[in-house]
DNA sequence: CGTACCTTTGACTCGTGTCAACAATGGTGG
DNA sequence: CCACCATTGTTGACACGAGTCAAAGGTACG
């Protein structure tokens, strides 16, 4: 609400006044095979809000679903609360991919969704959307694709958590962060963690003591160096190997 | 191959002289709201073919990607080659449920499925259902809804997989089997596992030694009786308690 | 500058995996 | 129809990886 209406194209992330024609991250969200007048009916339908301050919701589970949301900035984590009452993360979502869709099913969302650090989104109702998916066919496949990249991805994690090691989860964690980062133009082997350690724990059904040690013995053996929550990659092909290696 | 050109209504659920307008599953794997002649012309671009024999594939990982399945009798299971070679189970499926929507993101499959048992399956060609989806906006609705469904599955095997025990885990497989039978109108209670002890503990993550392990002290304490891959639930209240505890 | 939270490290415990032997099952061919 | 063999499931003894409990060090924020 503050106004600011200075003209210039600011290059903070965070800045709302972004369209979807000029956004750094659209060769990741959206389909390349779009029209320029496609991209902006788009574009007209999508909602920019102010950004959330780390710990803040972009919706919980339960609420009625109406929107799919794209990162743009920052970071954020779903998580369901499992029967048993506690919580459990079942991703996280970094700049250019898609949060919300677990909400399609049956018109509510089954996680809830919170930023990790100051995060800003676009919203995009998803009954315009599937309006529009009935005149823009690519448009209907992208979502298709985006609904079934997400399933290959948890698909993956399902194939990780049943079968690995604690440092092969660990190892493939940061490989997944890594080769994320890269595809948005960052270094694939320096990059600063959003989440704590128990949240990597809580994702990767771990103890924080566990990633701790982990995190240790990775560096004693000069795998990494971590400083914190930054993380420098020192061997890609050793934290490879062990991201493959099954228990 | 063999022509039988009889035109009874034969109650084998294997049998391919079915139509969408008939088929006892349709009120799962098609939308309620579906006019008459809309089922007509999904109907017309399915394809029956012979039922599959145990142990054969349906399709496999890196095929390319052209076609949904859905599940009309019998059972199979989806299976990942990790990076290390060996098998993942990342689920099964019953009649009345769709597999092969992980092909959709890059246009070849990422898991390869196995029928389990005798099992008949309709086709369904993914490139003339998104035409028809343009047209039939209910289509294209419940199509985002499937492929959602499974996401917000593969999140509670997420969840399932990080959090709990070995015990846990099993009541909570057979507590989905129950329920996705009650669904089709069959026992909750009294039902056949499809699958080997083996597959059961590949996909929970478990040994199969675990497994058995912990059929034989369910049985013992009274909260299922087994027999060889006959299930039968005694204490249901018992099973759902132990599948909410985490760890 | 103090308080609250997060992370690290150590000692010990426990659940599940591993290894091994054996039983049961089911399919095949004589 | 039965005997054989391969496959699958069961049970036991033991080992080990990760969880638990506890304490101390760091870090961030008011």
């Amino acid at each position: 609400m503050t106004s600011t209406p200075a003209k210039n194209n600011a290059t903070c992330p965070h800045d709302k006044r972004v369209s979807c024609g000029n956004c750094r991250l659209n060769t990741i969200c959206l389909p390349i095979t779009f029209h320029v007048d496609d991209i902006d009916r788009l574009n007209d339908i999508i909602q920019r809000g102010r950004p959330l301050q780390k710990g803040e919701y972009l919706y919980r589970a339960n609420d009625t679903f109406q929107s799919v949301f794209a990162i743009r900035s920052g970071a954020v984590k779903a998580l369901t609360l499992s029967d048993s009452g506690s919580e459990q993360i079942t991703g996280f979502y970094l700049p250019g991919e898609v949060v919300g869709m677990d909400g399609i099913a049956d018109n509510r969302y089954t996680n809830s969704v919170i930023a990790l650090e100051t995060s800003s989104v676009c919203e995009i109702p998803f009954s315009r959307m599937e309006d529009l998916s009935l005149q823009i066919p690519s448009l209907q496949r992208h979502f298709f694709q985006l609904l079934s990249r997400e399933i290959t991805q948890d698909q993956h994690i399902i194939a990780l958590l049943s079968k690995s090691s604690a440092e092969t989860r660990i190892a493939a964690l940061l490989l997944s962060i890594s080769s994320r980062n890269s595809r948005r133009q960052l270094s694939a082997t320096q990059f600063h963690l959003p989440m704590s350690r128990t949240d990597m724990g809580n994702f990767l059904g771990l103890t924080i003591e566990t990633v701790s040690r982990i995190f240790s013995r990775l560096q004693k053996q000069g795998v990494l160096a971590v400083d914190k929550k930054e993380i420098t990659i020192l061997d890609l092909p050793a934290l490879t190997t062990l991201s493959t290696e099954n228990h």
